[in-house]
DNA sequence: CTTGATGAATCGTTGAACAATCCCCTAATT
DNA sequence: AATTAGGGGATTGTTCAACGATTCATCAAG
């Protein structure tokens, strides 16, 4: 019987694998793809006659992929106009932020009553940062360091907090681009990273936060700064 | 010079009123007014020839519209078999109040520096609330305390907290269905949400906290008990 | 330089068509 | 009698073509 639930567990788990086939969701992971590492930038209009031609489906599915990408804020639906890739404004960078500062700093908090499991696989993205940093892969850097403040905010055990982080940072993404260069701004926070890691593991969540608020500080800042140099 | 800043701003905030009005979204409009009221209860099923001869929209359209709500997960999307109304399981209605906990919190903990015209925000929200008690109209009495604790975490001024708490209290009126009256589920809060605003425009942030809290675990175990009760 | 009209391009929506899948009913088997 | 296998009907998934509606760019007139 233990045996039997135990199927029905995994089972159930690998369930979305198998649905998970739509025309729709596919054209919508390969735009999304493209969006990430900048293929398409920011205000970028998405024709849906070229787009559709060129992936090979039809308008309606095309617009359902839209709709997906749209819902995860990387694309701005505009009536009449077509679909542009989402321009983040200053304001929009600060509002991301404040929203980390309570999700992340709550995240922490619920540390102490977390799963030993789930603190040790913080510190398991902190490492693959590291390494694709010796690597010379800034983009996978940042991805890691993606799914480390993933990792905290998954200490809360909630999958709508996880939903709002994982479009949260996605949408985040689009601000990177106006960094030139990528290693300048990844680079320095590896080392806070591992930082935080180790005092979450150590149960000295006080100082995790207050590093982890310094850290939202610094990169806020450079983001904005970037900002502003760009417009002047 | 600065008068005319100060049209700007204002027509730019007017703006997203005049783009609003594809037919997707005036469906999606229309089945999510029909879900919240309970009109359509969750598990039904939303059939696409019924629903789109109903309402004389074609097929495609009415798809678009059910993915608009899918994604605020008032719907739920089988493959092949069709939308749902969503039914809430007891583990849904514990995880929103969990973010509930997170968002309202830290939007009492925002209240010192937030305008005090938003503060006052939350107290007509009230008043609305008692009003519609008087009336006997209990529908209208949880959208006033809907729009309360909306307000309670609008202190963040934040337009993302903004639009996840407006998802997550809509989805959390699905698990209203299962409370037979809704007079024994409203009533004992207003008197609750009366003393919290109170606390809050005092400037008792931290009793504000702890009696927020203390409706969350009430409303919640009440939520809860209702949903037991039912499965047996 | 501003205003107003013209036309091309694109989006919004519809309706129809066909394939794939699910659901229910029936019949055969054990 | 219960279970399984199969078939038919209904519904969804996807694509396509068409037409009306709207936007944008161009250009002429004031």
């Amino acid at each position: 019987m233990a045996a039997m639930a135990e199927w029905a567990e995994r089972l159930s788990a690998a369930r979305p694998l198998l649905d998970r086939a739509s025309a729709a969701e596919m054209v919508a992971d390969v735009l999304r793809e493209n969006i990430i590492d900048g293929s398409l930038p920011p205000g970028t209009r998405l024709s849906e006659e070229t787009i559709g031609s060129l992936l090979g489906v039809s308008r309606n599915t095309l617009r359902e992929a839209f709709r997906l990408l749209s819902h995860e804020n990387l694309l701005v639906h505009e009536l009449h106009r077509g679909v542009f890739v989402r321009k983040l404004a200053a304001a929009d960078v600060a509002d991301i932020y404040a929203m980390r500062r309570i999700l992340e700093t709550a995240g922490v908090r619920a540390a102490a009553q977390a799963q030993p499991e789930a603190v040790r696989e913080v510190r398991k993205h902190v490492d693959a940062g590291q390494a694709a940093a010796e690597a010379g892969d800034w983009v996978a850097v940042g991805t890691a360091n993606m799914r480390f403040h993933r990792a905290i905010t998954a200490l809360l055990a909630s999958p709508r907090v996880d939903a709002t982080m994982a479009r949260l940072l996605a949408e985040l993404r689009l601000a990177f681009h106006v960094m030139g260069e990528l290693r300048t701004f990844h680079e320095p926070y590896l080392e806070d990273n591992a930082r935080i890691a180790t005092l979450l593991i150590e149960g000295d969540h006080e100082r995790a936060e207050r590093e982890l608020l310094a850290y939202f500080d610094t990169a806020e800042a450079q983001l904005l700064a970037a900002y502003a140099e760009r417009l002047a």
